[in-house]
RNA sequence: CGCGGGGUGGAGCAGCUCGGUAGCUCGUCAGGCUCAUAACCUGAAGGUCGCACGUUCAAAUCGUGCCCCCGCAACCA
C-alpha cells in the first residue's frame, strides 16, 4: 500500500465558483477515489485563499470585517463540493490559526537562513488598482493614476535557487506535467530570475499574515497561499503526519498558475529544506464555445445549474471525459447532451437494462451460474481481466480520460457480445448456455461499474447494489450467482434534445 | 530569428519515442437484431496525415526549409 496525497489550488474566496473550479476539484476527487479503490492511503486537500487586497476591499465595501466577509463566502464553495459529491480529507482556510502559525514559522526560517532581505522597491504603481504594475501593463494604458512609487519591502532570494531548480526539473521528468508546460518553465528559467517581493506594508494593505520579523508588514498572498499545501499536513507541528504525507503526490493546478507553483513554491521549499512535490500537473481551460469564459461576456457556466438540471454523476463524467490531458476543452450544452445520451444512456445504462431484463425474464431475477462456457466468452473475460491493471496504470499517469475510454470500450464490447450470442434466442433451446452468457455480460458490467465508480460514485454504487455486489472488488468472477437483482429505473434516462 | 506546443476523413482526438496495413469516439448512409432507454450490432462512404525538398527498398513517423494556429513572457481553475 502506498500513499496518495493530492491538492487543488486554494480558491480565491471572492470568486464565484465556476466550472473551472469544479473541474479541478472533481479531478482531485476522482483520482483520490481511484487510488482508494486500489488500496492506497489517500489525502485530498482543498480550501480557500482568504487574504489579500480584493477580499479587504470587498469587506470594506460591505462594511464588515474581512473575516466576516470570508465566513459568509466560504459556504458557497463548501456547499458546491457537497453537491458535486466531493469527499475531501481536509478543507483549509488561510485565515485559520493552524495555517497562520506555519506561514510565520516558514517566513522566520527563511529569514534566519538569510534568504530574505529588505530593499527599496521602485516601480509603477496604480493608485486605482492599489498595486504595482509591470512595465508592460503600464504601456498597455489600461491603468489609471499611474505614478512612480518607492517603497521599502522584503524580498525572498528566489534567484539563489534558480540553478538548483533547473537541475531538479531536468533530473525529474515527471515533476512538471504535461511535458510542454515543463518546457515552458525551463524556457522561463533561461532568463535570470528576479527575487520575489514577499511583503506588503500594512499602511497600504493590512489584511494578511504579519511578518514575524517586521510587524509593519504582512506577507504577499502567494507566499501565504502556497504554504497551505504543507500547513494542512502538519508541517512544523505534527512531524509524524507531515512525514507520512509530504511530499505531495500531485498538485493539480490550472495552466495560469504554473509559474507560481513551479518557480515560487519550489524555491520556497528549497529554502525551507523540504522535498519538492512529486508532480505539478497543469490542466487546460474550459472554453465556452471557442472563447474563454469571462464575466464580461456573461458566459460563465455555473456547475450548480448543470447538476440541478441533470444530476451529479453525468456532469462529473462529462467533465472528466471531455478534457484531454493538459489541453483546453470546449464546453457546449450540445456536447454535454450528446455525451450523456451516447455513453451513459445508450451504452452504459442501457446495458444494465438489457442484462437485468433478461435475467428477470429467464432466471426469475436471479443471477445464473456460468457453467457452460464457449470461446466467445473468453474475449469478454480476457478484456475484463486486463482492464483493472490498465486503468490503474492510466490513472497513475493522470490519464483519466483514457481510463474512462478503456472502461467504456469494455461496455461496448459487452453490448456486441450480447448481440452476437443472443441469449434470448439461445434460452429457448439451451438455458444453461444463456445463463453463462448473461453471467459473463453482467460480471463485465459489474466490473465496469466498479471501475467507473470513482467518476460516478452514486450511479455506479447503485448498479453494484442492484447486482448485489456492493462490496465486490476488481477481480473477475466476484459477482455471486443466485443473487436476486433489485428492481430499478433507467439509470440514465435519455435526454430529449430541445428542438428550437 | 524570445521560448514552447500543434496542423491526421465533416467534428474531436490517438498513432510519431523505436519508419513497414492510418486507429478511436461522434456524425452521415445501408443493412441486421428485436433482450433493451426509437436503445444495441454489423458494414460502407469519406483522409495528397499543413506545404516543399531530402534520407530510405519504404515516411503521418526521421532531417531541412516554408506557411498557418495556439500557449508562455512573473494577478486570474
Amino acid at each position: 500500500m502506498s500513499k496518495f496525497y493530492v491538492t487543488t489550488p486554494i480558491y480565491y474566496v471572492n470568486d464565484k465558483p465556476h466550472i473551472g473550479h469544479a473541474y479541478t476539484t472533481i479531478l482531485a476527487d476522482v483520482l483520490t477515489r481511484y487510488h482508494k479503490a486500489i488500496g492506497d492511503d489517500t489525502f485530498f486537500l482543498t480550501g480557500l485563499d482568504e487574504h489579500g487586497q480584493k477580499v479587504f476591499q470587498a469587506a470594506q465595501k460591505r462594511n464588515v470585517t474581512p473575516l466576516q466577509h470570508c465566513n459568509e463566502m466560504a459556504p458557497r464553495f463548501i456547499e458546491l463540493w457537497k453537491k458535486l459529491g466531493i469527499e475531501y480529507s481536509d478543507f483549509i482556510r488561510t485565515t485559520e490559526d493552524r495555517h497562520i502559525k506555519v506561514v510565520q514559522e516558514a517566513l522566520q526560517k527563511t529569514f534566519d537562513r538569510g534568504d530574505i532581505y529588505a530593499d527599496e522597491y521602485e516601480g509603477w504603481y496604480s493608485v486605482a488598482e492599489e498595486r504595482f504594475i509591470t512595465e508592460t501593463e503600464k504601456d498597455s494604458g489600461q491603468f489609471r493614476d499611474v505614478t512612480r512609487l518607492k517603497e521599502k519591502n522584503w524580498f525572498f532570494k528566489m534567484s539563489k535557487y534558480q540553478q538548483k531548480l533547473i537541475n531538479h526539473i531536468n533530473d525529474n521528468p515527471g515533476f512538471i506535467q504535461p511535458e510542454h508546460r515543463r518546457n515552458e518553465v525551463l524556457g522561463f528559467l533561461k532568463q535570470p530570475l528576479g527575487d520575489l517581493c514577499i511583503s506588503r506594508p500594512k499602511s497600504r494593505m493590512s489584511w494578511g499574515i504579519e511578518l514575524p520579523f517586521d510587524k509593519d508588514y504582512v506577507t504577499y498572498v502567494w507566499y501565504d497561499a502556497l504554504i497551505n499545501y504543507v500547513s494542512a499536513v502538519g508541517c512544523f507541528t505534527d512531524e509524524e503526519k507531515f512525514k507520512k504525507w509530504w511530499p505531495v503526490s500531485v498538485h493539480l493546478i490550472g495552466k495560469d498558475i504554473l509559474t507560481t507553483h513551479s518557480v515560487y513554491w519550489s524555491t520556497m521549499l528549497f529554502s525551507l529544506e523540504l522535498p519538492l512535490p512529486e508532480t505539478i500537473f497543469a490542466h487546460g481551460w474550459w472554453l465556452i464555445g471557442q472563447t474563454k469564459m469571462s464575466k464580461s461576456l456573461g458566459n460563465v457556466v455555473n456547475p450548480l445549474d448543470l447538476v440541478e438540471q441533470y444530476g451529479v454523476d453525468c456532469v462529473r463524467y462529462y467533465l472528466m471525459k471531455e478534457m484531454i490531458l493538459g489541453q483546453d476543452a470546449n464546453f457546449t450544452p450540445e456536447g454535454f447532451i450528446k455525451c450523456y445520451n451516447s455513453d451513459l444512456a445508450n451504452d452504459f445504462g442501457n446495458l444494465l437494462n438489457r442484462v437485468s431484463g433478461l435475467i428477470n425474464r429467464l432466471f426469475d431475477g436471479k443471477i445464473p451460474p456460468a457453467e457452460k462456457k464457449d470461446p466467445a466468452d473468453d474475449i469478454v473475460e480476457q478484456s475484463a481481466k486486463k482492464l483493472p491493471a490498465n486503468v490503474e496504470k492510466l490513472i497513475t499517469e493522470l490519464k483519466v480520460q483514457e481510463a474512462i475510454a478503456a472502461t467504456m470500450d469494455l461496455v461496448r464490447l459487452v453490448n456486441g457480445y450480447i448481440e452476437s450470442q443472443a441469449p434470448w434466442k439461445v434460452a429457448k433451446t439451451d438455458l444453461p448456455r444463456a445463463g453463462t452468457i448473461l453471467y459473463t455480460a453482467t460480471e463485465a458490467l459489474r466490473l465496469a461499474a466498479f471501475l467507473l465508480s470513482a467518476v460516478m460514485p452514486s450511479k455506479c454504487n447503485l448498479v453494484l447494489d442492484i447486482l448485489g455486489a456492493g462490496d465486490s472488488g476488481r477481480r473477475w468472477g466476484e459477482l455471486k450467482r443466485g443473487i436476486k437483482l433489485k428492481t430499478h429505473e433507467a439509470l440514465f434516462p435519455r435526454l430529449e434534445v430541445d428542438k428550437k
